[in-house]
DNA sequence: CTGAAAGCGCTAACAC
DNA sequence: GTGTTAGCGCTTTCAG
């Protein structure tokens, strides 16, 4: 079962190879006859074109890599990420892209690795998920000329020619916090994340509604926290002691272990206090109480972001394209609005 | 800031394109000088070979795929993958090969891009977690002659000929249940995995602890479960009904659902119901009660998933490689074991 | 509308 | 030890 070749596709049909590329690539002008003939040699002998031949001589590989720089591992706990993911590789198979998977523990191993693939040409363009304020990565890579989008958005200073998907954080932390401010809440808690940029819009949007409600922000209720769910725990029994009457967290995990910090205390959600995550993960609706949350389409943002490349690509050089998807509500019982 | 080529490097050192390449591919006998100069201009240029090039002339594309065949969707909510895929990346990168990710939602999915993956050469080996029993991709891909190691145990059909690497689930059950047996309790009941052989082997330890001891077992005190924490609760509130002193998890995420469901009957852990659950994932000691469980080397089998393939790939044709890792009890509070 | 021919950038005999 | 040369299998002008 040797592997076959162009030519003698074109053999078996009857015309040359460069008629059977053709095919191949749906060129037009091509006899309909003669198309034919050669798509059926191609299916009876299972053809497939030797991919890095293609690559060679077309230099384009098929071939998208997915960034995730470093310290993404403690991330990797979140579901966030392998929900990214699945979207990811589900959108490239979709359109014939080969995702690749590029994930960072250490500064060198970053260097190292994407100094090879950047500059070998394996790679058509690049899905970055850097939503760390300090990682490098994306100003290292604007210096090379590969077509890439971002997941979240970059940093102000760098926006304007960096191609985005993210979701709108601002208006969800916005509608969290209304919504708890509506209930009555005025003692409103934040379990923040730091050195993301996400979390500083989520902060931002939080700010704006107390605002709006010329209500003052009392940073003593603000805790920092990571994105796992012991970090939500170990921060609301921190935030505890300053008796709030309400949090709103910045993910889903986060306010889980915020409510686990609360039971623990011999205290009830929403009773006691009302919580309000961000993410709508599946447990979410399954948690107890059942979690009030701000939902936002993540598998959409990985599709979003193959396509975008795709067409970035497609159409390079492009101006940027700056996508923010919206964001919802969604009222359960931990923030007291229902039963 | 065009890029450039084998030939080029060679004119700026003052050597052949052939001597180039040699140094790159550290090729023995080059003179210590010449070897020196070239790898300074190819330092000083930043040179990257290209691979597609490469590829075609050695047929050879440093890519591994990495496969998780239909339904894995719903299992990426379990760490394990996230877990193994890290593992699976940082080896990779170590060892400069870049892991492609081919995720699978449906079967006419998995039957469209396996066909172009294998086929196209653009892989010199797979990956394969398959371990659910009615998987047909491993045997699928058996008829290529693509080189690929399966993470999890295959079916004792194929097994001799299949090289894989998986952990000793059959004696961590076995430790479990023994564990459980040695603390005084008799009906222990298991919230099992089924359609998959890691379920099976975890099955069959636990009998045996149970055979070993010449206790019966009772075929009631059996619920089956998916690998969601949500499962293990609802699976443990069914089991519940049957009284059982203690439960054996298949793994820690539905070992918490179980704790949840006692703890939701008004139950507690370990004093009303021990717990044992089989992972030892990070939340498993933060835990409330921290989790007895079987600590699985997760990461390791990652790593040596790709060692094992790089190996085959070198050495191929080669006899299959079968890894078994062990795994070890890990004794917390939820067993009932210590205060 | 189709074929011939010239590469794409590298590896690997084969010479010397 | 090092250079010369012939491909690897495809895409893509250029003819006709």
């Amino acid at each position: 079962m040797k592997r076959l070749t162009l030519e003698e596709i074109g053999q078996i049909a009857g015309v040359s190879r460069s008629t059977v590329s053709r095919v191949i690539n749906g060129h037009p002008n091509i006899r309909p006859a003669v198309r034919q003939r050669v798509e059926d040699v191609i299916r009876q002998t299972g053809y497939q074109p030797n991919s890095a031949a293609r690559s060679l001589a077309s230099s384009q590989s098929r071939v998208f890599g997915l960034v995730m720089p470093s310290l993404m591992q403690s991330a990797f706990a979140d579901p966030y990420y392998p929900m990214v993911i699945q979207a990811i590789s589900h959108a490239c198979n979709q359109h014939d892209y080969t995702p690749a998977l590029f994930l960072f523990q250490t500064l060198e191993e970053e260097e190292k690795t994407s100094q090879r693939i950047v500059a070998s040409g394996m790679i058509d363009g690049l899905i970055v998920t850097a939503d760390t304020i300090e990682s490098t990565f994306v100003s290292k890579i604007q210096q090379y000329d590969i077509p890439f989008v971002q997941i979240g958005r970059p940093l102000q200073s760098s926006i304007a020619e960096i191609s985005y998907v993210d979701v709108d954080n601002e208006a969800g932390a916005y509608l969290a916090a209304s919504h708890l401010i509506q209930l009555g809440y005025r003692r409103i808690g934040q379990l923040a994340t730091a050195h993301n940029i996400a979390g500083a819009h989520r902060d931002a949007g939080f700010r704006q509604a107390l605002a709006d409600r010329s209500l003052p922000v009392d940073e003593s209720l603000i805790e920092v926290s990571d994105f796992s769910e012991a970090g939500g725990y170990d921060a609301m029994r921190a935030l505890l002691e300053r008796g709030p009457e309400a949090v709103f967290a910045h993910s889903d995990a986060i306010a889980l272990g915020a409510i686990r910090a609360i039971r623990d205390r011999g205290l009830k959600t929403p009773n006691d206090i009302a919580v309000v995550g961000f993410d709508d993960m599946p447990l979410a609706a399954s948690a107890d109480p059942p979690l009030t949350t701000v939902r936002q389409p993540i598998y959409r943002t990985g599709t979003l972001a193959v396509e975008t490349l795709i067409d970035i690509v497609k159409t390079s050089p492009a101006p940027a394209r700056h996508i923010v998807l919206p964001v919802e509500l969604v009222i359960r019982a931990s923030s007291g609005a229902v039963n």
